[in-house]
DNA sequence: GAAATAATCAACTCACTGTTCAATAAATAC
DNA sequence: GTATTTATTGAACAGTGAGTTGATTATTTC
């Protein structure tokens, strides 16, 4: 009666999530099957379904992961000054942080991100902003009477481009470090696509 | 020896792709069968196999055509002038008319941004903004020396939110005319997301 | 070392795939 | 309108993967 896991389940399911994001980098989530998993991961084909309701549980599993640590980076923005946040946006520690996550696990990311992953992610991102940034009633957080636009717009412009810069940065083989990106990302953001580019000089 | 289809592909070619929404809506890509594609669109399985290899193929086809369409619209933007592109950074009446195309085709629109057609359409619109804007030595385009971040960066940081508020705007049931998403998105991204949420009021 | 449990292996049913071919229906061409 | 062409149908086929089961083996935990 431990708690911890038995070391051949931590070891199957460790096999199982490696061959995922190898066969989904070679042939695309819709086109794997369970059996390639199996092969790849060199367990036998039941041993999976010990585990896995099938191959859509082990993504919803794997994206579950996924989600809770990525909330657990981005709830330490409770935490930052109203100075720091008029002035970045989110700090820049806890933007840096989450891309040393996301470059942690590289593969597993750009692979999850071409499934709905994406979705999955940016949905998340989007709720944990309307709740944390637009709806509450904190100095941190901002008036939904001053803004412009509807605040929903607002937070899927945000969320769905953050991702998309995270994308960008996994294809073109993470170039800059998570520090630059996080950089890059809070400099958008805060003063404004168009600005960033030049637009305005 | 005439040019013009013969009806009956039309038809079935018609019945299959909304067969291919209506499923992708109600089970999601990849848990559809081409089976279940024939059932729901009334005709013989093999049948299906006579226009396209597989439900992959449809996909890819059916995704090529809006791609088509869009970058027809887009393209548009080519006879915009340097007054007009600095003011609203796309040509409102082009964002208006994309947001019309998005409310005549909304179900097949909704439905591919499920699946890797987010990925797709994120793709192409980055390309064009590369290729017609960041690129190219005119007037309407801007300089690569100017930019305060990556080019690429940018046009994946703008093209993705695009998407996402299209999304948003789709799955929030189409509230907002056409005419106000593009006023909407126009003015996030030319003032910048947090000075439209009125950060700095 | 003993008990518990995870992984294996083989077998089986089931559903869907992708293809074929003769028969039929519907379009186009004259 | 008739003839010709061509799309669709229906049935049958082998092939592949899904998901399950039960007995057996291997590994881990206590």
């Amino acid at each position: 009666m431990n708690s911890t896991e038995d070391r051949r389940i931590t070891r199957t399911k460790e096999a199982i999530c490696a061959a995922l994001v190898a066969l989904i980098e070679e042939k695309g989530f819709e086109a794997l099957s369970v059996k390639d998993i199996a092969i790849k991961a060199n367990i036998n084909r039941g041993t999976f379904y010990l585990h896995y309701k099938d191959k859509f549980d082990l993504l919803d599993q794997t994206l579950d992961q996924v989600v809770q640590d990525m909330e657990r980076i981005l709830l330490e923005i409770r935490l930052v000054s109203v100075a720091d946040f008029k002035e970045t946006w989110i700090p820049k520690a806890i933007a840096t942080k989450l891309f040393e996550y996301f470059n942690d696990n590289a593969s597993l990311i750009q692979a999850i991100l071409v499934t709905k992953g994406n979705f999955v992610l940016v949905t998340k991102l989007k709720q944990l902003m309307l709740k944390n940034i637009f709806e509450k009633d904190e100095a941190i957080s901002i008036k939904k009477e001053k803004l412009l636009v509807p605040c929903e717009y607002l937070a899927s412009y945000i969320a769905s481009a953050h991702f998309g810069v995270v994308q960008e940065w996994l294809d073109r083989g993470r170039r800059e470090t998570p520090e630059e990106m996080a950089e890059i990302l809070l400099n958008i953001t805060f003063r404004g696509p168009l600005v960033a580019a030049g637009v305005f000089s």
